[in-house]
DNA sequence: CGTAAATAGTCAGTGCCCTGATTAACTGAA
DNA sequence: TTCAGTTAATCAGGGCACTGACTATTTACG
């Protein structure tokens, strides 16, 4: 009786475009490297040596997250850590020559997925979908860190 | 030097979209029931007695996912599972008391989270956002099911 | 200097999400 | 009726995502 229309929830739709992505990326781009672990491959290439902390805030992914994926990227051969000597608590990051191998392997295929996976819109509908979805997301994200004061002064 | 630009990822932005609003539910919704169970919830409010796969389907959980989220609401006692007696496959679902009261109470909430969520764009920008976001996403989905003939004669 | 606060990373725990294999029950055609 | 194929659900296994607690290191203040 009193049930909602899920298709104008967003989180639903939200998850539901996760989820058609998921399967997309697996099909035509790996099934081995996943779309989160090709974010953090890119960070890479673009900043080498950098610590994961700033990979994780760089690509979306909290503490724990990027953890893992570093160590099934390390256990691939991907990447290496190492010790930063000028700070014993962080790891220096560098992709392996695999890695960026892989990494390039990878951007042709991902530019033909995402070619498919926007098909049903229109080029002016696609930079429409880019932008809504990043002012969402942005908004978002910034109820989370409350209100940074401008100034700081006394 | 070869990296690309995430932000015109679709992926990416859908993983960071749904990653909002994790975090926008947890804090405005429930801490105990999420999205995903919600959706359940509501299907099952909508039409009770369904079994768990077709559950699954109207929700977009595969079979696996959806056995988990029952199992979850079936141990806080929101539903009931019983047999099929037509169909000794089957278990039929219908919420518990406390069940449809938490839906009813939470509905109120998303409402509210919604509001919230989307309050970056106009109304207009909102019923584009459903729009493209709802054709990707459909449009993706179809990709899976590859092309059911439109006509069985012989 | 020395200790308190901040920071990087790990670990345990919960939940979502998928695939592939398996089991139990049903259906249909020989 | 019998057996092959289909279907509902479970299980094992891998990966993403978050929180809260903990360790180790660094930094900053008194």
């Amino acid at each position: 009786m009193a049930a909602v229309d899920l298709s104008t929830h967003p989180g639903h739709l939200a998850r539901r475009l996760q989820q058609a992505h998921y399967l997309l990326w697996n099909t035509m781009v790996s099934e081995e490297i996943t779309s989160p672990q090709f974010a953090v491959l890119n960070a890479l290439v673009a900043e080498p040596g950098l610590d994961q902390r700033t990979v994780g805030e760089r690509v979306g992914l909290d503490r724990s997250t990027i953890a893992e994926v570093i160590s099934r990227l390390g256990r691939r051969g991907l990447l290496d850590k190492v010790r930063d000597p000028q700070d014993g608590r962080r790891f220096l990051l560098r992709l392996t020559d695999e890695g960026v191998r892989t990494h390039r392997k990878l951007i042709v295929r991902t530019a033909r997925m995402n070619q498919v996976f926007l098909a049903p819109l229109s080029t002016e509908e696609q930079a429409v979908f880019f932008d809504l979805i990043r002012r969402v997301a942005d908004a978002a994200e910034g109820l989370r860190n409350p209100g940074e004061p401008l100034v700081t002064q006394p």
